[in-house]
DNA sequence: CAGGTTACGTATTGATTGTTACGTTATCCG
DNA sequence: CGGATAACGTAACAATCAATACGTAACCTG
């Protein structure tokens, strides 16, 4: 969003901030956190551990700050799928569609930096475990804000549970993350997603029951 | 299955190597491969460094005895479901199901190992993450194989494309072993399995169409 | 009992991990 | 121009990583 460097005295930065954040975001995408070691940082980074320390405090702030851009960067499909001016149905197809793409990316790691970060962890890294575990759980709480939003539009039954729908529809995400890692191609995903979508019709008639 | 063990000469082995690799196999079940230390193995293990190395080698192939021991003992639901006499939807929605359990043991970690062992790797660690891939493949080739035979007991139309909803099943699988590691009950997984079989009727009567 | 073999316990290896002193250089403010 | 401030480069830090010598102890075969 906004730039909060203040450069009030002192030598100036010798180096791109945003892009070295940028690399270290990628490498930890592909490699997660634990297993992405300074070393690798340094080289992608190409700067020495002086600057990465000054600049981003440690390892684990990077990792923090590398998750924020990430999702202020790479995931905007979502939050524009929920939002958008368009029934229920449509924004959850606009969603999982979305995914398809962000996930399966040509010049991007596959799949998805929330799950990949670190879906297992030592227990030294257990924080950042639990902080992946915070955004993929909001994840599912905006999905299911937009459905009661639906419900309340009338385009869902009453009866119908947003939180069992909801984490359907996650873990389907999640599972569309992990297939892009094991090589999907974005067409695959998006017959994945549309198979997803096919439960969407019959969970609501059943609901209407 | 058998036990290899020849024990022709030489001092005997002093620990259980059964109970040895189940407490491994748990410790990377929970933190993954790369995230558990040999120490930790020691310790849950009970063992020395030397008694680790002389019984299993090294690390990698204490992990991919592991893996080996783990698909016999923790995931036999899935070739049971695949593997029963009932219909092809029936077959699928054991297979769910079986998972909804496996995933949610109250006595084991989270979600699978499949999964959980290595999402994403150091580029030492490469081989290892190929393997998990290899196991999750042919998790998705076998339910492939399922549907083929289903379709030619004429319990699913011709034209339905049989990959394509074995890739949409086994994301299931994988999100709900995600779903599992945030905190997911066996209840919250079974609704999942269940809302994902509900597409199940609606992709069938779309090839039929 | 002797020879061969294998696992034992103790202590330690070299490499890599994340992180930091320390002295220097470059900018801003007054 | 001079003092304050902050990033620079070089080099090294303690801790942890996976893995191993080395000498001893316990079993089977002949």
């Amino acid at each position: 969003m906004e730039n909060f460097e203040k450069s009030r005295g002192g030598r100036p930065r010798a180096f791109d901030l945003e892009a070295a954040l940028d690399a270290a975001m990628h490498l930890f995408w592909e490699h997660g956190y634990e297993a992405t070691s300074l070393a690798m940082l340094r080289e992608a980074m190409g700067l020495t551990p002086p600057q990465i320390y000054n600049a981003f405090t440690d390892k684990e702030t990077l990792f923090r700050r590398a998750l924020v851009r990430y999702h202020e960067r790479e995931i905007g499909f979502a939050l524009d799928a929920l939002s958008a001016p368009v029934p229920t149905e449509e924004a959850i197809r606009l969603l999982l569609m979305g995914a398809a793409e962000a996930y399966t990316r040509p010049d991007k790691p596959g799949g998805c930096l929330f799950i990949s970060g670190a879906l297992a962890a030592s227990p030294q890294a257990q924080g950042i475990a639990d902080e992946l575990r915070t955004y993929r759980r909001a994840t599912e709480a905006a999905i299911a804000a937009r459905l009661v939003k639906g419900r309340e539009a009338g385009e869902l039954p009453a009866e119908l549970s947003v939180e069992r729908l909801a984490k359907y529809l996650t873990g389907v995400m999640h599972g569309m993350s992990i297939q892009a890692r094991d090589g999907a191609s974005a067409e695959d995903l998006k017959a994945l997603g549309e198979t997803a979508l096919a439960a969407w019709a019959a969970e609501v008639r059943k609901a209407d029951d």
